[in-house]
DNA sequence: GCATATAATCTATCTTGTCGAAGAAATCAT
DNA sequence: ATGATTTCTTCGACAAGATAGATTATATGC
């Protein structure tokens, strides 16, 4: 049991942060296709989201019953103290390694 | 064929930039380990350094026959440009999805 | 009620992460 | 010269994460 988070997870936690209120399936994924240019499908990213919360880094609220336009309700998500911890340490083991190399790693 | 690379690829790699000529398989667990407190065995390392060699993201040559005090020879390695340019890729990719953010999270 | 739009799940497979245990190659001690 | 010791690497097996095509669910509008 690993409290070590993927990379596709670490993305997933940063742009649900970016969200906020507006985090849900369809948007995390157009956030980090425009953001990083990586193109996940949104299956992957529905299974990401559902891993982090097996794993109680983030917490879901099916949305209000009033969408504008049609369509399924919206699952959204936000992030958990635990989820906020996880990434909080993934990150650091990155920038513990890339710190003190030169352009284009670490700064300084 | 993901171009994508994993978390863990991620640290070994900066790990062989840290190291440069002395990025063996020992030292790039320890420093892995020291820098982050993340405790990978021997084996989890080796195992992620023949992956990325035959990526072509790492190079390797066997050491001179000369060790000072006994043992196996080592297996030196170092990042390819190919590594270079996935891993500049991969951090882009966190650092363009928490920037923006406050502390602890991006810087600015 | 059927077309259309929107969002989420299912199922299946490939890639990465993990490591106990075993193996290889060198020195040392007697 | 050989068996113990040290150092380092590989094997083999499985768990966890990433990927996505196809399918299903639920809403609106007509």
């Amino acid at each position: 049991m690993s409290r070590n988070l993927g990379e596709l997870e670490q993305l997933v936690l940063l742009a649900l942060i970016r969200l906020g209120d507006e985090a849900y399936g369809v948007t995390v994924q157009t956030e980090i296709e425009e953001r990083t240019g990586r193109a996940a499908a949104f299956a992957t990213v529905y299974t990401t989201l559902g891993r982090l919360e097996s794993k109680g880094f983030v917490a879901s609220h099916t949305g209000s019953p009033t969408p504008e336009r049609g369509g399924r309700a919206k699952k959204h998500f936000k992030v958990t103290a635990a989820g906020r911890a996880a990434l909080g340490r993934s990150l650091r083991d990155i920038s513990s390694m890339a710190h003190g190399l030169g352009a284009p790693w670490g700064r300084t």
